[in-house]
DNA sequence: GCCGATGGTTCATTAGATGGACCACTGTTG
DNA sequence: CAACAGTGGTCCATCTAATGAACCATCGGC
């Protein structure tokens, strides 16, 4: 139907991004596709410089920083970014804790943007992290806007255990989900990192449902049960104000 | 010699990035390709989740957030992030200033990582945003430690002036390069963002040479020339503590 | 010495990428 | 309103160029 050597370059090249360093036998049987073509595609890239190969380590092959600033200059969350980032900042001096801009990829969040804490205990989600959404303040409020499919379909996947406090039933979790809707934000105590709580809420767009939420989370020390409502109230009017500024 | 059809898939996926929202035709006048071709590149990207079509505006394509988390996961620069996220941290702390931790790419500096101040007042650069080795203090620093052919294949090409203050004169870059190794520090009062001053240092792999380099900014009102030393000389020791636990 | 890995290359076969030509549609302009 | 210059999209005969089984070279271990 369509181009079948791209569909192998770009399946090559994720496994490299998830396997790096990674070797050409490896990539061959992880991709299911004979060593020559796995051969002649990983050359191709390196010209394009999409990968590198280590000069020590046997040239095992890595994703090199080109493919990372074609990628990051925009993508489709930078309209969202773009329009977060203002109320986004005010939120981070009104709370003085991390914030995390957070938008679906698949099954998982991908944190695309983080508003830092002056506080020396800081709460650390690397910029393209991929966290599981029932783990997380972020997913957990995207997930409790998404439709019932997206929910059914996404419980079917088995739910890893970040930390011993992450929950795994997915009865647990739908019950979870409702608690969100009629609060109007997400509490995660520990679920994603031992120790460090979050409270996030959906980014909803009018046409589109939801494309994304925001949290702001620091360790369980300061984000005391006693703050939540006044922080999860701050979140909730933050990502309205967002969502309302939303292109869609 | 390689794959002919991965290299256009792959030069189609540049030209988008570059100019999203972007439409077909125009797409192909940039990248010189016939129209069908590239029209069958797009339709094989979007399967694969890398771009996506706009649902209003007449469906011109973006990359998506998949191609995003891809390459973001990881990448060569993602062990330098592991190795210096600490000590970044500490120099935010320590000097309450935005921190930019940036890759070379080509002729350019990626931003790939970015610890910024609490203060109103905010220097920001987008992760992944691509800046001028020469209007840049991270640039300038990385260039320092740059080989002589190196230095020289850059000012060969056109010196782009970012601010009216953005040094073009390859005599003066070269003359500010050798200020910079012997100081241990590149200071930017206003060349890249006006208003905006910044002090950065290379990260040096002894393997490798520069592989890399760092930056303190903020508003020129606060990053004011009586701070200039005690700013460098921490950047600088930063720089110096990252560079001896990189892996080469 | 053999064995099981690894990375890398060759080349006949034919799958499949190519791109010129074409269609349908929209908005602009004289 | 007819002609026109754009746009996105599809067809399909031609022949390029991607494929992958078979092959070689090298390494490390026992």
């Amino acid at each position: 139907m369509s181009t079948r050597s791209v569909t192998t370059a770009i399946r090559v090249l994720e496994a490299v991004a998830e396997l790096q360093p990674v070797g050409l036998s490896e990539l061959a049987r992880a991709v299911d596709v004979p060593k020559a073509t796995v051969q002649r595609v990983l050359v191709t890239l390196e010209e394009l410089q999409w990968i590198e190969r280590a000069k020590r380590d046997g040239g095992k092959w890595s994703i090199a920083v080109h493919a990372y600033a074609v990628t990051s200059r925009g993508s489709s969350g930078s309209r969202i970014r773009d329009v977060a980032i203002g109320p986004l900042s005010a939120l981070q001096l009104e709370t003085g804790e991390t914030i995390h801009l957070a938008v679906p990829d698949e099954l998982r969040m991908v944190v695309i943007e983080r508003l830092d804490t002056p506080h020396v205990l800081r709460a650390f989600l690397a910029l393209g992290s991929r966290i599981p959404m029932h783990a997380s303040a972020t997913g957990l409020a995207f997930l409790a806007y998404s439709s019932d499919e997206f929910v059914s379909v996404y419980l079917q996947h088995p739910l890893g255990a970040s930390t011993p406090d992450t929950m795994v039933d997915p009865q647990e979790v739908r019950a979870e989900l409702q608690v969100i809707r009629s609060r109007g934000y997400s509490i995660n105590p520990g679920g994603l990192s031992s120790g460090i709580t979050a409270i996030g809420a959906a980014l909803i767009s009018r046409e589109l449902g939801p494309v994304g939420s925001i949290s702001v989370s620091g360790p369980s020390s300061r984000i005391t049960p006693d703050k939540f409502e006044e922080y999860g109230t701050a979140v909730a009017a933050t990502a309205r104000q967002i969502s309302m500024a939303l292109p869609g």
